[in-house]
DNA sequence: TTGACATTTAGCCAAACGGCTAAGTATAAA
DNA sequence: TTTATACTTAGCCGTTTGGCTAAATGTCAA
């Protein structure tokens, strides 16, 4: 059960799960994006996708010096609906979908 | 986001997804049970349960000295698709299963 | 090539977690 | 009412986790 429990271990820290929350608006997030949204250092953020990645949740893309991170095409559907129906309403993620928009504003 | 998020520990500890797993094929399980199955004392399995049933996932039912537990009726349906095709095959969760059966011979 | 910037890795520290034993509570049987 | 049984709560202890800073890596610009 090594590979749900990842899964499930990867979504049940509160900033990975805004993480992953942000990426089912939001398509592709850039490293410093996801530094601004969290307020947390570069190294605790890359430690928190890393560990997004290896759960297979998350890939990444480099172009350049950056790092644009997106959902994998094969999350889970379920869990992606399920997501999506407990976290619309959430406050704290509503409020991180309205920092998104100025923090994504600068393009890179 | 603290309901899904504590739906989420609650998953992802590999003894609480063991007895979720048994609970997704047995409708109910006595606390001795789940002490057998995940061999470990009643205190720890007792903890594990009760972060079960905070976490809205499971309820308890007190029969005399006995308590019953078995997933709550409002347990996400996304989340037990998921976790039913994740776990069908795989090796810990069948070995539960058919532990399960011997376990569960006597009756309370 | 050097310097600046973006991200990752290594290593430290406090807090959370999961196991245990021992003690407490509640119920049934003697 | 006493004793045994089923479970819970409290408290200890080693491991894991999530934050940080500092150092390493990799890439672009000057």
């Amino acid at each position: 059960m090594n590979k749900p429990l990842n899964v499930l271990k990867a979504l049940s820290d509160r900033n990975r799960l805004r993480v992953v929350a942000a990426l089912m608006h939001q398509e592709e997030l850039c490293a410093c994006h996801i530094i601004e949204l969290l307020e947390v250092t570069g190294a605790t953020a890359s430690r928190h996708m890393g560990l997004l990645i290896r759960s297979g949740l998350v890939q990444s893309r480099k172009a350049g010096r950056w790092v644009h991170y997106r959902l994998t095409a094969d999350f889970p559907i379920p869990l992606f609906q399920w997501l999506e129906t407990e976290l619309q309403t959430d406050p704290g993620i509503k409020a991180d979908r309205k920092a998104l928009i100025k923090i994504t504003a600068c393009k890179h």
